[in-house]
This record gives structure tokens, C-alpha cells and sequence, in this order.
DNA sequence: GTCCAAGTACTCGGATATCGCCTGTCCGAGTCGTCATGG
DNA sequence: CCATGACGACTCGGACAGGCGATATCCGAGTACTTGGAC
């Protein structure tokens, strides 16, 4: 059980958007340039933002990506769903239907034991990541490091 | 992000040897059948269960799988981390080394604001898999339909 | 009747294919800036 | 000097390959039971 590596990119992207969000949009090219990823993978991944209403983007000259909204408004929980699809992690086959006890007409989601504690748990999950803002996450990068925005849009700016 | 499916056979497979105990081991055949589970395919996880001493094997006429230790002793955790591996969802590539911020030498898996919020939420959902031991699981299934030990015990004899 | 030994059926365990998804790349449609040209 | 139109460069977006892990299967090694025969 693997999550894509498309999340981390894409978080950090984000970040990098809300930094750089005076000069305007951001080309996948060189939000892709900054961490050394592949440029038309990376694309594919903030084109999965869009569609999420996270970013929006533009074409042509000056084109790019952008925050749709607030850091305060995006939390990592929508992230994730955006690039990894809103499916659950654990998926109940509802064998229990093929068992000696099975009926018809039972939704063992909801009433099997195990599904029910993975989905427990997988709300625990969700949740952490759900109360947890862009907002949040650029302060704490900031308060660590308060250089980090100026250093992100200086080498934006030498991408020019 | 999927788990795979051998996670949710691995934990009914367990519940359904704690309940034929007395009869001895069982095959992988025989826990296959009871849900119409590819045989040889379960034989697999099940294999991965004895790997991680959950479960123990014997081969032959007779043979089979036999549970290592009470279920009161078994996590769900613990059948998560047999099958699926022990290696995180989220797997921190440390771009951020690659970033204008970037200094070697530093984890950043331990300081990236990103990774420590993965790491927080996986973190969360273990704890509840931890807490949760296989032994609850069987009385919750026997409280909601104490029929059930018998029926699979009538099936597995059937199967003989 | 009892002991023994060979044969047989059954089981796990690992080696071997197949499939789907994640990863990665490429090209076309659309857009904006630029520059030459004419008034 | 200014307006205008064509050109060109740049960008996203989706269509198109490659690789790796999950899925599924098969066969060999080992074991315990069975069965036949000898004593």
C-alpha cells in the first residue's frame, strides 16, 4: 500500500504557488525545475489539482497554475484526494457474503466487523489530514526558516 | 492508494482458524473454499501470516494452518504489517534537498513540515489498528451472531 | 493378529506467468505577446 | 506616432508507452496415512 509520490510534489507546489503568488502563474515547467522533477509528469499531477478546484490554470505566454483559493481553505486531506482519488485504501470485497452465514440484502460494509475497524481507522487518517491546512503548513515552513519564501521567489525569478 | 485484497482474507482466515481450533489445522484449500478464495493465491498471504509468526504450517495429510498465539495477541496491525509490508504509505523522496533551501545532511523526513504531517496521520491510523486485537473482533462477530462459530465449524467439516 | 514397509494422497512453499496501475513522455489545441506594416 | 494584423513562442491538456508490483497459477519437496503382505 503506496501512496503516489505525485502528493509530495504536489503539496509542495502548492507552497511554492502561495509564495510566489504576486508574480503571477507559475508554468509546470518551473515549479518542476525547482526540485528537479519531470516537468510533463508533475503537469499531470497539477492537472489533477485543477480539476479538484485547487488551482486554476492558464495557457499561452504567462500562462501557469495558481491557487484557486486561500492556503486556509485547501487542507492536505483535499490534496491527497485530488491526486489519489476519493476511493478508500480498504476496500471490502463483502466475502463474508460467499461464507455460511451470508445473506442477501446485507451491506457487510457496514455490518462486518473487520471492514468496520479499517474504516475506523482510516477515519483516523483522514481526519489528521483533514484538520490540517496549507495555511498551517506554510507558517510552521516559515517560522523554521523565515529565508524560505524569498529563496523560492529568487530562483522563480532566475527561471524567468 | 489500494491495500491489497489478501489483507482482508488474511484477517476473516484468522477468525475462522480461531473457531475451528479444536478441530486441528486447516488447510489453505479448505479456508479457501468457505468464501470461494483463489486456493493457491491465499496460500500465498496465509504463507506471509507464518512469516511474521501469526501463524504456524505443517505440511501433509492432516497439515495445515494453525494460529501461533491467542487472538487476544494478534493486532489487526500486526496481520496489516505481515501482508502489506512494514514500509510507510508515504514515502517522504526529500525533494526539498533538491529545493533553493536545500542543505545536506539534513532529515528531511524528520524536519519537512509535509513529511511530519504524513507521518502524523499514518501514525493515527496505526494506532488504531494497533488497538485493535483480533480476539475483539471475534466477540463482536460472535455477540452480533453467536451462530456464527458453529456455522463455519459445520462448513469446514462438511469440506472434510 | 500384529508388525512392517512400500505406495499414495495430500499439504505447504517457492518459482513462474499475467494483469493493471503508477510512472513517464510526447504532441496538438489554444492563447498571448511581438513585430512588421500601413495609415 | 499609432493602430492592426499576422506570426511565433509558450502553455496546458489529453493521448500514448514503459516498468513494477499486485494478482493468479503451477509444480516440486516433504509428510502422514493407508494398504498389502510377511511372520
Amino acid at each position: 500500500m503506496q501512496m503516489g509520490e505525485g502528493v509530495e510534489w504536489a503539496l509542495h507546489s502548492c507552497l511554492n504557488l502561495a509564495w510566489a503568488e504576486a508574480d503571477g502563474a507559475v508554468s509546470a515547467a518551473k515549479l518542476a525545475a525547482i526540485f528537479d522533477l519531470p516537468p510533463a509528469y508533475l503537469n499531470k499531477q497539477l492537472q489533477a489539482l485543477v480539476r479538484a478546484g485547487i488551482l486554476t490554470s492558464s495557457s499561452g505566454p504567462r500562462g501557469g497554475f495558481r491557487l484557486a483559493r486561500d492556503l486556509a481553505d485547501i487542507t492536505v486531506m483535499d490534496v491527497v484526494a485530488a491526486i489519489e482519488g476519493p476511493q478508500e485504501a480498504f476496500r471490502c470485497q463483502e466475502i463474508l457474503r460467499n461464507g455460511p452465514t451470508g445473506r442477501d440484502g446485507v451491506d457487510y460494509r457496514e455490518h462486518c466487523a473487520i471492514s468496520k475497524t479499517m474504516r475506523r481507522a482510516e477515519l483516523a487518517w483522514r481526519r489528521e489530514l483533514a484538520a490540517r491546512t496549507l495555511a498551517e503548513l506554510r507558517d510552521e515552513v516559515e517560522a523554521a526558516s523565515p529565508g524560505s519564501p524569498g529563496a523560492y521567489r529568487r530562483r522563480f525569478a532566475e527561471l524567468k
